[in-house]
DNA sequence: GATTTTTCAGTGACAAAATCACATTTATTA
DNA sequence: TAATAAATGTGATTTTGTCACTGAAAAATC
């Protein structure tokens, strides 16, 4: 196996022993995940730390209703961080996950990462501030959706996509937006409506084009 | 200074080596807070870590507006972990901190603390421990927010200010409950109306009584 | 290639909740 | 006691969410 992608992920790679990296180099599993498939977390199944080989996930929680709201993307390179501390002191949370490309997934299971979070300190300290990241992420979202308005939300959603794809045709219905700002369907649409006849989309079956991001970043 | 507060507070504490034990007990201030006073985190602002050695404090945080939005209590012994984080990787948020009642804060000061946990496993292992719980909380709180209608989360105010006092006399005032249930103190005097027409509380002045705990319950 | 099925978008009606603008009542303080 | 502040009550309006559909476009199937 490569070990790039361990390179890569963990800033803590150099500094663990021969043993400690055969361990996880022999122990990682490689999926393939299609697009669209969901892996759950919680309740205390966590098969392990996975690291995104490449495609795009996006985590999320599920309302008792069925509908869900996106939390954050995982992107090529990317470390499923939440896995880890799930795993680590059994944290509550009940999380989803659904590709939407193919994915490779590489997953270091509960117990090697385990293992190695004992052992070493730089392991901690990374998982750490991982997670305190994520902690700062999930308190800013929390923000928008406490304090921010539905139309500020979905052009906040808008301008994310546009930074993912680095251009200004997005594929996305308005479902997808839905998801990301926490709405309804119906609402996006509304909204959209209202978005291009201020002139600052295109809107097309399956497809939204941003024409003034500016403005959007001002809603 | 009595070690006790420490010893009840951190379970790392007979880990630790006299030196360390010296090194915080020296170095720990402690400060009378009235009631009503305001302590702000974020943006790399963190005098250190705070332990609540009596009284009650609020953590929440604030809308542009004005607004602010209780995420948690900080009861006899608790420990602000956050703060921790705050000062170890300078996760960015904003946070505020409101006495509810008269308080003896005791501060380890930042430095210190960080030196600690640069040296014993013990207290990296505590602080994981005590963000991942926070994590979880949160992420319940904000499942909360956009998963539940207004009227449960007001009788979910409700109901946790039963446990905080251990009784059914709530002095509480409307805008109070607005805050832990972010939402406005007008919608919360229809709810709570309609609580008092279906016999679930009785409403005073500044005061509200709890009658029907379980049906309060299964809103 | 035509037909069926599925996905996506649009819309009106209604309900829930937020916001605004006050009025009223009860405590506190001067 | 009067004046002030704090807490509550209520109507009107706007925003957002929900429900129940319809029609259009794309995909899959025959």
């Amino acid at each position: 196996m490569n070990t790039d992608l361990f390179k890569n992920a963990f800033p803590f790679w150099e500094s663990l022993t021969e043993t400690q990296r055969a361990e996880i180099v022999n122990n990682t599993t490689k999926n393939l995940c299609e697009k669209k498939t969901r892996l759950h977390f919680g309740g205390g199944e966590c098969a392990g730390v996975q690291i995104i080989g490449s495609g795009r996930a996006r985590v999320f929680i599920t309302s008792p209703g069925g509908g869900d709201i996106t939390l954050f993307r995982l992107l090529d390179g990317d470390v499923s961080i939440l896995s880890a501390a799930c795993m680590l002191n059994g944290m509550d949370i009940e999380l989803d996950m659904e590709m939407e490309t193919d994915c490779e997934i590489y997953t270091i299971p509960k117990k090697v990462y385990r293992k190695l979070y004992d052992e070493s300190g730089a392991v901690k300290d990374y998982t750490m501030e991982m997670i305190s990241e994520k902690f700062s992420d999930i308190m800013w979202l929390f923000n928008q959706f406490v304090f921010s308005n539905v139309a500020s939300r979905i052009a906040g959603a808008l301008l994310e996509h546009r930074a993912i794809e680095g251009g200004d045709e997005l594929k996305l219905t308005h479902e997808d937006i839905a998801k990301d700002a926490g709405t309804a369907r119906e609402v996006v649409t509304r909204i959209l409506k209202q978005f291009q006849s201020d002139g600052l989309v295109k809107l097309t079956r399956g497809k939204i084009t941003i024409i003034d991001a500016k403005k959007l970043g001002k809603i």
